[in-house]
DNA sequence: GATGAAACCGAGCGAGCGCTCGGTAAAGTA
DNA sequence: TACTTTACCGAGCGCTCGCTCGGTTTCATC
């Protein structure tokens, strides 16, 4: 319940991002997550995606829960397939500023860059949940170039991670013989979450990434520390 | 290419499961992955699920993988869904026959039977990363009891490992202020291994089981060792 | 060589799919 | 008030889906 949730909701988050919510540019803002801010349409087919899957969805289905006809819908996206492009767009999108953002928000030890980097990970995977969980298991129903750029955008976003891990095997404050496997063991932790978090679970999400913080740690080869 | 693969081909693995291949009921038996030995229906099917899902997949492509025609194919199994339920059988069935295998094999101090645990789900989650990323992904695509059912064959593995996880943190071995955070996490990591792992990638299945039982120590808060 | 079971297939049924046609209603602008 | 844009919908098109009907072929057994 208590956390750092970091609420400085004076601050408009303005600047250097699109304007978007989820571009969180100002100091400590990749670690707020207030707004959800999906139009209605992307809404109801990321519920429907998340229950049933992108092939196990109908357009109809969609519609009904965005309250429209199929027509109505048709409107707002051009195919069923955009529709889940644009939801991959924008959980990628998110992540990365968020996890770019986290990166530079503070002081710059490997350290203290891995343990922001995981901390927004694992906030990110638990607030975000559904749309993290349809950008990775709906790979392989993104057709044509969406299926390379959402794999560009992965491999960008996991060097992060991998290249800090690096640094910190070179530097000897991780103890990794291994850093790709570290890294990829890291991340698969991150993201895993995901896949078995509930928001309305036992843990908040700050508490949850308190946690993983100091797991991800021992993970590398760091000591325990808090 | 070395590891400690324990080819014991000469004796036959008869004894107490079923005679199936997967049963593994001999000494060391269980890190034994020579033949896949899925029937031609099934092997069809798991190949068209892995490449477009369960939704994804028409049966006309099943038949067609098969060489057969598509009642040909219903002559084998009822339906598309029966080809589902089998396939998420066969993965739970052989991944807790060969974890209960492992656990009852050697030494039954906590940290051998962890060690142990760990070395088996590395292993089959990189030797049968098909079958369980189709048990994993697929849970939604299972209708009626066949979901239940593998929901409490998952609660049923996962309980393997955090029992010995509360065993060690009990008797002081493993240091997790957080237990089920820390089962939950390393559970994430070995079965993640299904989603990227491949059999013709850098490492072996044993070389990269000997590399996440270090990663799992270190994550449970174990003494490094090795 | 007759018999029955197992293995298989060409053709196609009814249903539901993604998507579109040709509109109407409401709101903003001149 | 006329005109444009935006937001929406009833009806339905063409197609593919999972599945089945009514067969034929293969093969071990007598």
């Amino acid at each position: 319940m208590v956390g750092q949730s970091a609420r400085q909701s004076t601050t408009p988050a303005a600047a250097t991002g699109a304007g978007r919510p989820g571009a969180a540019s100002a100091a400590g803002g990749w670690q707020d997550f207030s707004p959800p801010a999906l139009r209605p349409a992307l809404a109801a087919a990321l519920a429907c995606f998340m229950e049933n899957g992108y092939h196990g969805t109908t357009i109809r289905q969609v519609a009904t829960r965005a309250g429209l006809s199929v027509p109505g819908l048709y409107h707002h996206f051009p195919s069923k397939q955009a529709l889940l492009v644009a939801l991959d767009d924008e959980a990628m999108n998110e992540l990365w500023n968020r996890s770019t953002a986290a990166l530079a928000d503070g002081p710059q030890s490997v350290l203290d860059r891995f343990d922001r980097l995981i901390r927004c990970l694992t906030l990110f995977h638990a607030h975000r949940g559904g749309l993290a969980f349809i950008a990775l298991s709906e790979i392989r129903s993104l057709e044509g170039s969406a299926r390379a750029e959402h794999i560009a955008a992965r491999d960008r976003q996991q060097a992060l991670l991998s290249g800090i891990i690096d640094e910190g095997v070179a530097t000897g404050i991780f103890d990794a013989p291994h850093p790709r496997e570290t890294s990829r063991a890291i991340t698969t932790m991150c993201t895993g979450v995901a896949q078995w978090y509930r928001i309305d679970g036992e843990l908040t999400p700050e508490e949850l990434a308190d946690r993983y913080g100091r797991l991800c740690r021992l993970t590398a080869g760091a000591a325990a520390g808090r």
